[in-house]
DNA sequence: ATGAAAGCGCTAACAT
DNA sequence: ATGTTAGCGCTTTCAT
């Protein structure tokens, strides 16, 4: 592979020039623009990474830290930062992090040897403090971590209104909720934003694991002991624990039972029936995240620390209503 | 950040006797060994990874390209790939590749740059040679490049022949069979290997794309003129859509019409009903394509060029049978 | 067993 | 506008 200095002869000027002329700072006259161009042309020569940053101390990777890759959500989330970084010239590495508090850090710790340029961060399971130490460009992705760091994130509190609104435009009066931890801040919005359009809704609520296969149990049980009009599941992934607890007991959805989820990812389509939802605007989370990324980086301002993208409704069988 | 000089320094030795140290290799006497151990507990001193691997022209890291992040089989593939990866001490990156040769050679040439470790190669758009000339370890993972290109893949002749012979155990007498394109060669052996066992069954093949709803659109199409007693689904995805087809038309599943599909993805046990199917075991594809390419970084034999795992039959509602 | 010195490929003052 | 020089943090001969 050729260096910089290879094409430097081949041009006939010195390295340096050649380095302003690739990163397009200093003065570098047309005439050697010419020739570098050439000369790197016919060298197929591409500048080393692992130099330039070793140089700069800045790299042209970024990272997206998930808890879970395996989880919809995340891997939509990451093809679309992935696309996005792309576009401005950024290697997206994805980091699963699972549950361990040290992986995560040991990762960090690992990213930052590499001069990473920025963190798109998805995980909560370090204190605030220990990012903000970091000082790397970086945006909290649909979750808060703290009021400093940069957020992008889908307007949960909106999101819990507009399935509230629309159960209750479909006649509903009372609704069983299924809820992740409150611990869980995303959770808490919804929820909080679901009984601020409650009126005179009747509400239950139950805390469930993430897990399709857990809220499939704890549903089944709710079921046994008393009916709902309709059940609202804070994830998708809990709302298809919940309609196949739905189908175990015999009941119909929607005649006899009405279900909303929330999130939209891919399968709510592929369910029977299909399953209304909240959706969540991945596509624009992932655009507005790289782009408030990047500002950063160039050290623009930020306007708005914490950017909220509004959710749709994604209107289906599971529930009656226009 | 402390450098190793740094620690050379505090160690009261020469940079020289640290990296020793630090690689294992050459001699480093104990009395170093002890202060060198103390030096770097004490200045919490990490080697930078980009300096070591610009010396070196070897990284830590290696990459995973897959040709769609959320295609569920790729996603489950990258968790088990990560996870082995990173216990031998590497840093993984998934790279989407989408369907641009371009960006793929691209993507390459700049893994080349950072002086990647290694390649798990699942997709399938560039020319082997291209791959060979390359001249970084590499292993092809659920497809086969070439000869030369060391390979770990599910058996997928193996598994034709379990879905052929579940079907067969159910008592299905004729199935229609759902396959990719025949430029897929793993399409090809999980039919090729269907028909292996087939003796009397009577099967018309039809070709669809991957995805959930164009399946869908096409076995509509299919059912409205004729029956099946079973249809094989050569891939999950292609399951689900026929599932849906299958339930639009009115058909009661396994009692009308059998279905089974290919691959285990989790999405396979959250649909009513359940869909049995052929599962790729994903866990030991991951660690056997990890110790393969970790072999070849060591420049040991590789035994078998070409790895084959074999598939299992989950057994769920989708079908009659035991 | 250890250190000095050169170099990996690039960038960034600084001088001209 | 361009070249010289000195690193970035590490590894690796080659002496000693």
């Amino acid at each position: 592979m050729p260096t910089i200095r290879d094409v430097a002869k081949e041009a006939g000027v010195s390295s340096s020039t050649v380095s302003r002329y690739l990163n397009k700072n200093g003065y570098v006259s047309e005439e050697a623009k010419k020739s570098i161009h050439a000369a790197i042309e016919l060298l197929r020569y591409r500048p080393n990474e692992m130099a330039r940053s070793l140089a700069t101390k800045k790299s042209q990777m970024v990272a997206l830290l998930v808890p879970d890759i395996t989880n919809p959500f995340f891997t939509e989330l990451a093809k679309e930062i992935e696309e996005q970084a792309y576009q401005y010239g950024f290697t997206m590495i994805l980091c699963n992090i699972g549950n361990e508090h040290e992986k995560e850090k040991q990762i960090i710790e690992q990213l930052q040897q590499q001069y990473i340029a920025g963190l798109f961060i998805a995980t909560k399971q370090i204190e605030a403090s220990y990012y903000e130490k970091l000082q790397i460009p970086m945006v909290a992705v649909d979750r808060v971590l703290s009021e400093k760091i940069p957020t992008v994130k889908t307007n949960h509190f909106l999101g819990g209104q507009i399935a509230c609104q629309h159960l209750m435009a479909c006649g509903v009066e009372n609704v069983l909720c299924i809820r992740a931890s409150s611990e869980e801040d995303v959770a808490n919005e919804r929820i909080a934003g679901f009984y601020s359009c409650a009126q005179t809704l009747q509400i239950e609520e139950v805390i469930s694991a993430y897990e399709v296969e857990a809220t499939k149990i704890l549903v089944l049980e709710k079921l046994q002991n008393r009916t709902y009009e309709a059940i609202f599941a804070s994830s998708d992934a809990m709302a298809i624990g919940t309609l196949k607890a739905i189908q175990q007991m015999n009941l119909r959805i929607p005649e006899d039972i009405q279900l909303i989820g929330y999130d939209g990812i891919r399968m709510t389509e592929w369910t029977t029936p299909t399953i209304t939802t909240v959706a969540q605007q991945i596509t624009q989370i992932g655009q507005r995240a790289v782009r408030c990324l990047w500002k950063q980086m160039q050290n623009e301002d930020i306007l708005e620390r914490h950017q909220l993208v509004a959710p749709i409704l994604i209107k289906r069988n599971s529930t009656k209503g226009e």
